[in-house]
DNA sequence: ACCACTAAATGAATGCCGTTCATTTAGGAT
DNA sequence: ATCCTAAATGAACGGCATTCATTTAGTGGT
């Protein structure tokens, strides 16, 4: 125990700011879904280093520790906030469209989702599906598709494993700086890769990462194509 | 050297104190030749969470804000880290072999390296190859490859990048817990994807991992096998 | 109408972290 | 012999996530 354990609360205490609520308010004043929400905003308005439990609470006019009879530690927070994120992905198509059509639309949209949110990839690639129910019901919806398009059920779920790998690769990729491909003044020792980089052709798309996403995608979902039943 | 070098053994050492020098020592203790190979001695030893600018100055027996004169942040050495771990990826095959094997073996050996280290890879993704010379001597020695084996020029760069998100991605992958698809009790509201996950082909490999990776793999270097010229 | 119980808040304290800084000094350069 | 500087020290600093004893508002039971 803390040594201060045995010594009451300092009876004179100036009240120099404005008298604080102690004790229950009136209603809960945190819930999982306001947290979820709070760590949204936030994170969009200060990005993932603004990001701590002390900002996060700031915003919700709360103590720090407050937060904890919620949750039980920041890496639960980021879960919340990935598992909400996921219901942005579109897997509307998986229901209707071609299958070719439906993959594309959802691998898109998953990778501009968690391009803006790469510190989470961290979390997502390791996080138990049991942890993060809207995650799970994406998968469900796409290895639905998978299945009614013919695809062999022995490979479905090796075959989203792969697109997401890809895909969470290439979310880094989106946030990568423009130039970080310059050799600089090594361009003389790297003659083959410096010429590469000065013809790279970006096929009318705004951004290199938007091409190589691309280049990777169509690979994949042409050579699984095939493998339909 | 460090003070215990010079030193033959102190006959009487208690040890708990060793005797303290101060002020430039016969010659410089670290460069950041020295702080590397401490680094990963340590990341092998006690991970990444281990891994403190405190606990690497103690493996180097120097206080922690000398390793400040050498590498300027953590960051930094995360950096020296990544591009020495880069010197163990296999690019030997691209000087000999037929493209396609070339390519496999320099994504498994990538994949395998970076797999034991994913808390670099959002460092890598977003690092301009000026600052890793290593890391760049790679990317030469890839596209001369491409290069050779007829790739069209404006493509190369694109191809690689897209290799490579797959790689950082099947990495993640890699240090997943096995059980991350147990859908629990959930299970009912997933059927489709609760059956694909009982019923994934494992393929003669170890891993599921390993199966994502090679169908992903094998289906990039199929698709862009026809496009060499 | 009372009361006991509990969920949910507070704020102080803890320990770790990366980093900065004034200070010191060994030893190569002039 | 003297100067200059690279490279070390250790004490600070501010920030971080998290823990804990304490307080209290409201709820459900009698």
């Amino acid at each position: 125990m803390p040594a201060s354990t045995s010594a009451p609360a300092d009876p004179h205490r100036h009240d120099a700011k404005p008298r604080r609520r102690v004790g229950r308010p009136a209603a809960a004043v945190l819930d999982q879904d306001g947290i979820t929400a709070a760590a949204l905003q936030l994170i969009g308005k200060s990005g993932y280093d603004g990001f701590t439990m002390a900002a996060l609470a700031r915003t919700l006019n709360v103590a720090p520790s407050a937060l904890y009879n919620h949750v039980s530690s920041k890496r639960d927070v980021l879960v919340l906030v990935q598992d909400h994120l996921t219901s942005f992905v579109d897997v509307s198509l998986f229901e209707a469209e071609p299958w070719d059509q439906a993959v594309r639309s959802w691998a898109w949209s998953y990778r501009d989702v968690f391009s803006k949110h790469t510190p989470l990839i961290p979390v997502i690639a390791v996080l138990p599906v049991t942890d993060a129910p809207k995650t799970l019901a994406m998968y469900e919806a796409v290895s639905a598709g998978f299945s009614r398009a013919g695809f062999p059920q022995g490979l479905i779920v090796s075959a989203i494993v792969a697109l997401e790998s890809f895909i969470f690769g290439s979310a880094y990729d989106v946030t990568a700086p423009a130039d970080i491909f310059a050799s600089g003044s090594m361009a003389d020792s790297t003659p083959n890769f410096t010429a590469a980089v000065k013809q790279q052709d970006l096929e009318g798309y705004d951004k290199p990462a938007d091409v190589a996403f691309n280049l990777g995608l169509e690979a994949m979902i042409a050579r699984f194509g095939t493998l339909r039943g």
